[in-house]
DNA sequence: TGAATTAGATACGTAAATGTATCAGATACA
DNA sequence: TGTATCTGATACATTTACGTATCTAATTCA
């Protein structure tokens, strides 16, 4: 399920780049302002083009999000499927290459992006429901992969996996929360790291971390 | 810290009742439709005045929301003492207690507001410092608390108490934009309740609470 | 290379939101 | 009860954002 309606004008080469920079301007400027906060015009100086273009491209800025959480959405898929093309053997490495997959890039342009998204969708039932196919999309395949891994090397399964897939997501959006909050008393990615193997079955902590800092 | 530099003036009755009205259309709206989304005019329109009620309380929009988040976070914890001051005997019903105090009243609102007010501090940075040295505050009263129920109840201990709260706090912010997204698919509270057992070092889920009502 | 098409800039009109100044009714208090 | 103060409504000016219409330069393709 796509969310763009666009009316399949031709995509000439020009156009595609013109399309791509003014993508990447909102994603900038709406992960600074907030959707309602980024204004159109805000978002052609950021690409380097005037409002024309951005009329040219898109219908308005709603048409312009939607493309932009459709890119989200369909870069996070490829991301998956690169990894769990070629997975990891231990089940604690499987998600956590999973949770690096799910962010990309600037941690702070990601939980921005992503939060802007989940709100914007909790207030558009049609945003919604791409938003969770989607991601239930994602939590099958991570499951089948961590289901299977878990049955090769025959550890524990204490909870069942796709509720621990979904605690594990849950886990990362807020614990990316806190760190980028502050960031000096929790580095990205600490807390994952050293909840992770405990939602394991508790299975030992393969060199837990000594240090946060 | 407060965040709010009103400029004292005299708090009369019907001034406090009008301040009062104002701040809750404002939360409505807002979760509604964002901080950015919400107009003066449709805060004002919801609580039943025009603007010049409004710029007569508060110097501007920022300065509103700014008394909103206050009196959230004033309120949580609020509370959060309240629960602390007859804290439960078990260690997972004592988390489960705070994670009921952390949401109040219509889950969805509460979850809106909450992550309208972090996106905003990550925008803001003297929101920011407010926010987190509440949060901190948070963690340490709960931390101490379970701390103390473990070591009374003579519980092991898989996780560092500070460690295990931050977890809490993380999950439960994922796991309730994850209902309110496929509120089908899983209720609100279901996930916290599965998985919270499993955090605290997967010790016999002592007779987990079906159904918290 | 030249004609036809397309992309993006410019200019314009309109709507929405903000903030101020002012006024009338309500409230408080002597 | 009468007066002084306070509160919220009204009216206005300004700014900001949006979307369209038009025009010119760039691109494409014969």
């Amino acid at each position: 399920m796509t969310l763009t309606g666009a009316p399949a004008r031709r995509l000439t080469r020009r156009r595609t780049e013109t399309r791509a920079r003014l993508l990447t301007g909102a994603r900038e400027v709406i992960s600074e302002q907030g959707v309602h906060g980024a204004s159109v015009e805000d978002i052609c100086e950021r690409a380097g083009f005037t409002r024309g273009a951005f009329y040219s491209n898109f219908a308005d800025k709603d048409e312009l999000v939607l493309a932009l959480f459709d890119a989200d959405r369909a870069a996070l898929l490829d991301r998956l499927r690169t990894v769990l093309g070629d997975p990891p053997d231990d089940v604690v490495a499987l998600i956590s290459a999973v949770m690096d997959q799910l962010e990309v890039g600037d941690p702070r342009q990601w939980f921005l992006t992503r939060t802007e998204m989940t709100l914007h969708a909790l207030r558009t039932p049609a945003v919604a429901s791409a938003l969770v196919a989607d991601r239930a999309a994602f939590r099958d395949a991570v499951a089948g992969a961590v289901d299977e891994a878990l049955t090769r090397t025959g550890r524990s399964r204490g909870l069942p996996v796709d509720v621990l897939v979904r605690a594990v997501e849950a886990l990362h959006d807020g614990a990316t929360a806190q760190s980028l909050l502050e960031p000096a008393t929790l580095p990205v990615g600490a807390l994952q790291r050293q909840v992770l193997p405990h939602l394991m079955g508790n299975a030992a902590p393969a060199a837990p971390p000594k240090a946060r800092r």
